[in-house]
DNA sequence: TATAATACCTACTAAAGAGGTATGAATTAA
DNA sequence: TTAATTCATACCTCTTTAGTAGGTATTATA
């Protein structure tokens, strides 16, 4: 029942974007240097951010990122969410592909989505901003 | 961020056995004709729960298991806990020796202590009566 | 136009964890 | 004495985690 380091890390690359930016593009080389966390694992990483919208990307000299909305547009859950998968604490939950056969009579399953419910509600109710 | 099989299944044969005492013990045997869960992995998991006092055993013939206490006595938490080893969703927030160095600054800690509170909250806050 | 700095892409790897099986010993009611 | 049971230990395969490595494409700037 952990958060992967994908996670952790994206949540503080945000941060991290969120704190220091003037109107430039961030290099990575920038925020490795201030939260310790190694280029080569971040370029794993930062692109899920991209590719979902949350940041925006300019290569070459001068490029880096920067974020495309403002710090209280993002919920805590949505920065997770793209960088875990999913935050359900069963798979059953994700989605119709993964039911179980025994979902009809299971008595833990009305449980787990109870605690699904309030981790997402804790997570979503949270913005970027209410972390600066 | 999953709850593996080893707190999923330790939830159902808690349940099992609330569902199905008699005063009696109850084999694995049956427990696993009912769940559908092998006998040689139970006998991984059941163990954790004996030794933390959940449940009493007897071996040899007509032995078996019983839970040690009434099903509003259990909070689902402690069942979880004990088989899972801890519901945190980061390793800094399980023990002392776990914390990193940057728990001082980091703007993330107070986030990641909220849901760990969110979910103890809710799973504490249910008994095993409460999914029968 | 050359250069340096950057993001992007694709492999690769070592270690740990997940999810079991297998074998056999100890115990106990009937 | 026997059959049924828990208990203990070792083993196994697959996936995930947490990175590292090397190279390519792009771009502002001098």
């Amino acid at each position: 029942m952990k958060i992967s380091t994908k996670g952790r890390y994206a949540l503080r690359i945000m941060l991290d974007l969120a704190q220091n930016s003037k109107g430039e593009y961030i290099p990575l080389k920038d925020i490795s240097s201030r939260q310790g966390i190694t280029i080569k694992y971040m370029e794993q990483i930062v692109p899920m951010l991209t590719k979902a919208g949350l940041i925006r990307s300019l290569r070459g000299n001068n490029g880096g990122y920067m974020l495309s909305r403002q710090p209280e547009e993002y919920t805590i859950g949505e920065i997770l969410r793209c960088a875990e998968g999913s935050l359900a604490p069963i798979a059953c939950l994700e989605d119709e592909t993964n039911q179980c056969p025994r979902s009809e009579s299971c008595k833990t399953l009305a449980f787990w989505q109870g605690m699904r419910d309030v981790i997402y509600e804790y997570a979503d109710g949270r913005t970027l901003k209410d972390l600066l």
